[in-house]
RNA sequence: ACAGUAGGCUCGAUA
């Protein structure tokens, strides 16, 4: 019963999960009734393949089974509503669910990311007050998703704000909320103030990492400035981040755009020798 | 109490 659950867990996660519920299905004739993490991993499976349908007969099953769907089946719904453009549903649920179980942060998350992607800052803004109204209590994820949305509306200002506020109130930094503003500053053109903040987190012993580098790299070759980003590839590697997908994909485009073909097919070259698929 | 489930960052492609 307990390696199950683990079966079900890699099935699920390697676009198998058609092969977890016919399993699932043995089971249940056997007598062996799931609990609700079971089905959320089915539910999840499905929703990730696109298999709608069966993602509702995941659903309706739990149902039958007299299990109740949990704050995590709401936020899996929600989360892939979202995803797929339909946020009106999403926050349709969201706001029937907080009748059954206690709103969820995860599912905010996924609503104000939606929002924020959708250029409607304020609404992401109310979003994250409601929840806190409701009494939830917010973390460093949906903070790091709503300063995103504030850089990319390219309102600094408010994202550090943001940063503070989270802080303050005793949530951690992690290396993501860090790379966020990074990006938000190269996005901004404030190449100064950007590496400043690099020494910053250096201080706070975050490291920039690949992710880091990459937003450093698309800044220079959206600055024209092809050569440096060139040069960026080696000391970054020396600094011990390894160039990912991205960063080739970065330095081929800026080349592209800098009509140095030439380059941006050595490049090429270059990253399937080390093993990585263009894309 | 100690297996397994959900949400956030960098390029590009899609709309």
């Amino acid at each position: 019963i307990r390696t199950l659950g683990t079966v079900l867990t890699n099935l699920c996660k390697t676009n198998r999960t058609r092969n977890a519920a016919v399993l699932v299905n043995i089971m249940r004739e056997k007598g062996c009734r799931l609990d609700s993490f079971s089905y959320n991993l089915l539910l999840e499976g499905f929703c990730k393949e696109h298999q709608i349908d069966a993602a509702y007969e995941v659903v309706d099953q739990m149902a039958k089974d007299g299990c109740l769907p949990d704050a995590i089946t709401c936020s899996i719904i929600v989360n892939h509503l979202c995803k797929n453009g339909q946020l009106n549903a999403a926050s349709r649920l969201l706001k029937s669910m907080g009748k059954m179980c206690v709103p969820n942060v995860a599912a905010y998350t996924a609503i104000v990311e939606c929002l924020c992607k959708a250029s409607k800052v304020m609404d992401a803004e109310e979003a994250l007050s409601e929840m806190m109204r409701k009494g939830c209590t917010p973390d460093v994820i949906i903070y790091t998703t709503l300063m995103y949305g504030h850089c990319k509306a390219g309102n600094l200002d408010r994202a550090f704000e943001l940063f503070s506020e989270m802080e303050q109130k005793g949530c951690v930094a992690d290396m993501v909320v860090y790379n966020v503003l990074l990006s938000g500053l190269f996005k901004a053109g404030k190449l100064v103030r950007a590496c400043r903040f690099m020494q910053q987190m250096v201080e706070r012993k975050f490291a920039p990492n690949v992710v880091s580098c990459n937003a450093l790299m698309d800044y220079l070759c959206k600055a024209g400035n092809v050569k440096h980003a060139y040069t960026l590839l080696t000391w970054m590697t020396k600094g011990g981040c390894f160039p990912d997908v991205i960063t080739y994909n970065t330095l081929m485009n800026g080349h592209c755009k800098a009509g140095e073909k030439e380059v941006a097919f050595s490049l090429m070259d270059e990253m399937i020798l080390k093993g990585f698929c263009p894309t």
